[in-house]
RNA sequence: CGGGGCGUAGCGCAGCCCGGUUAGCGCACCUGGUUUGGGACCAGGGGGUCGGAGGUUCGAAUCCUCUCGCCCCGACCA
């Protein structure tokens, strides 16, 4: 049976829409920040608060963050990690531990002094008391390694207790000097796994595991393909003995780092004193990883699929994947057939939402679901009912076509799973092209300036190196090549002896 | 913290330079009507201590001083 009657397209618009529409987003082509911006307020993913550098996540972009949070932790779970809950606040003490870690992050923390506030002597409102002053200052989590390896001094006593294999959903705080909606906030939502290991190898292996989940969800739930590759030792965690990233590729050509996973060796069971009694009763110090992602995902999210019109959601993410608009407004009959197809589909576990709304015209609402980025939206008016079909608008291509009610859900099933796979092509055309070869500095700097993306080159190894292009290009290395693609030669920078290819980009 | 810019209705802005009726416009909102297959139209209506404090003046959104906040660009970073 063929489902299609009529294809077209409503990419054409006359000028007076365009007119109308440039004044809602800002193309990207014009400014892409102003243009990320107006998707993020526009789509309503979230907003501005009172408070400096922290937003409000509306419910789409929290609904997002939701879908996410969902499929990592089955993820987790499925891999033997298991939730548990830390405090949001740290001793002082605690983070001085270890002493990279608290070099990393001493310069971002908001640090809690008193405990409580009292009326103002001097005029209206409330000032701190000044007498309750806390003996010991507390720190509003960065991170949370400090308290987690102070707790897991007391639950590790012998490697029958190992490996401990614990994740927590939590919010933290960094105190950045610039902020923006989802790629970086003073507070941010995030997962941050923590764990307990025997020996160095299985650390390892877990540190990886976690590097390959991360590449797997990046790339099959969000559809944004990822490279893979360990951090250099100048971009590493503040603790760590390797920093494992997943990098994406953003439509203008910047990289952003989507998830971590590091090996701590046993930095922080040394710091904290965390031992385990072999089965020779031996003491040894147990071995560590901790990995995240973050809220800023959802920044890479948009930055990866959404286009001029507003945001795109790839499916498996989207909050309401299906949304049927009964033209020109909801009657008794369309309301009717609405709700059968919304039965078939919840069967099949589809998220649909029926627009129940009687006031605003289907252009407007047509537009409005582009702008908030559902993947498919059925049109359902009487001209349709006529002929026993739906008009279906897939929000990847913008193409239209009316398909037969009769078996829309296999239809629609099947579409979601095309405009899935559809987005991650699509992204992945675009990361594969902008991944380009310097040999040369000069080429290094006109790749990043001409046409971005990921640069490879081959690196000495040295900071010095890294730092000196950093200063030249603004580009930093994202990650190292595990295949090293260009063998051995020269350092592009330095000129001396170089044994690894690494991927330079500008970043967010 | 450096360099730019901006605070006037929920949002976007004009007015300020050159002080002078009741502070205005677009979108949004409310009411009524006509409409309704790609962002409807008409009519009526509500909403403002002009970021805050002080000053100059008969009179301040407008001039002066101080202050607070925000945005963009850098350094920092997931």
């Amino acid at each position: 049976m063929c489902h299609y009657i009529r294809i077209s397209s409503y990419r054409a618009i006359n000028k007076k829409q365009h007119i109308v529409m440039a004044k809602q987003i800002t193309p990207r082509s014009e400014n892409y920040s102003q243009w990320y911006n107006d998707i993020v307020r526009k789509a309503g993913l979230a907003d501005k608060s009172a408070v400096r550098g922290c937003m409000v996540i509306k419910p789409l972009g929290y609904g997002i963050w939701e879908n996410m949070k969902a499929q990592l932790d089955i993820m987790f779970k499925e891999t033997g990690h298991v939730n548990a809950y830390f405090p949001l606040f740290i001793p002082k003490s605690f983070l001085s531990k270890e002493a990279e870690h608290v070099e990393g992050f001493a310069k971002e923390c908001a640090v809690i002094t008193h405990h409580r506030l009292m009326n103002n002597p001097d005029g209206p409102g409330v000032v701190v008391d000044p007498t309750a002053k806390l003996e010991e200052e507390l720190i509003v989590r960065p991170t949370s390694e400090t308290i987690i390896w102070n707790t897991y001094k007391d639950w590790i006593q012998s490697y029958r207790d190992l490996p401990l294999l614990i994740n927590q959903w939590a919010n933290v705080v960094r105190w950045e000097m610039r902020t923006r909606p989802f790629l970086r906030t003073t507070e941010f939502l995030w997962q941050e796994g923590h764990t307990a290991h025997a020996t160095s190898q299985e650390a390892i292996e877990e540190s990886k595991l976690i590097h390959e989940l991360y590449a797997r969800f990046a790339e099959d739930y969000m559809a944004m393909p990822v490279i893979k590759g360990a951090k250099t030792a100048n971009e590493r965690f503040a603790g760590a003995v390797e920093t494992y990233t997943i990098e994406a590729l953003m439509q203008d050509g910047k990289a952003l780092q989507a998830g971590t996973s590091h090996y701590l060796g046993q930095n922080f069971a040394k710091a904290f004193d965390v031992t385990y009694s072999d089965n020779n009763n031996k003491i040894e110090h147990v071995w560590a990883t901790s990995w995240g992602v973050s809220t800023r995902l959802i920044g890479g999210l948009i930055m990866t699929h959404s286009d001029d019109e507003g945001l795109v959601i790839p499916p498996k993410l989207a909050p309401t994947q299906v949304v049927i608009v009964p033209i020109p407004k909801p009657s008794e009959e369309i309301i009717k057939v609405a709700e059968s197809i919304t039965e078939k589909l919840k069967n099949l576990g589809i998220r649909v939402k029926i627009d129940r709304d009687d006031q605003k015209r289907p252009g407007f609402k047509f537009a409005q679901y582009e702008m908030e980025g559902v993947p498919i939206r059925l049109g359902i008016g009487k001209r349709d009912l006529e002929k026993n079909v739906v008009e279906i608008a897939r929000r990847d291509t913008k193409e239209k076509s009316s398909v037969d009610i009769e078996g829309i859900e296999k239809y629609i099933k099947d579409l979601l799973d095309e405009i899935q796979n559809n987005l991650f092509s699509k992204a992945k055309k675009h990361r594969d092209e902008h991944i380009s070869v310097a040999e040369s500095m000069e080429q290094l700097t006109q790749i990043l300036d001409e046409k971005g993306g990921f640069v490879k080159a081959l690196w000495d190894g040295t900071t010095e190196t890294e730092l000196a292009v950093k200063d030249k290009t603004k580009a930093t290395i994202r990650c190292i090549d595990d295949e090293n693609t260009l063998g051995t030669g020269v350092d592009i920078m330095s000129g001396k002896p170089a044994t690894q290819t690494v991927l330079y980009a500008r970043s967010y």
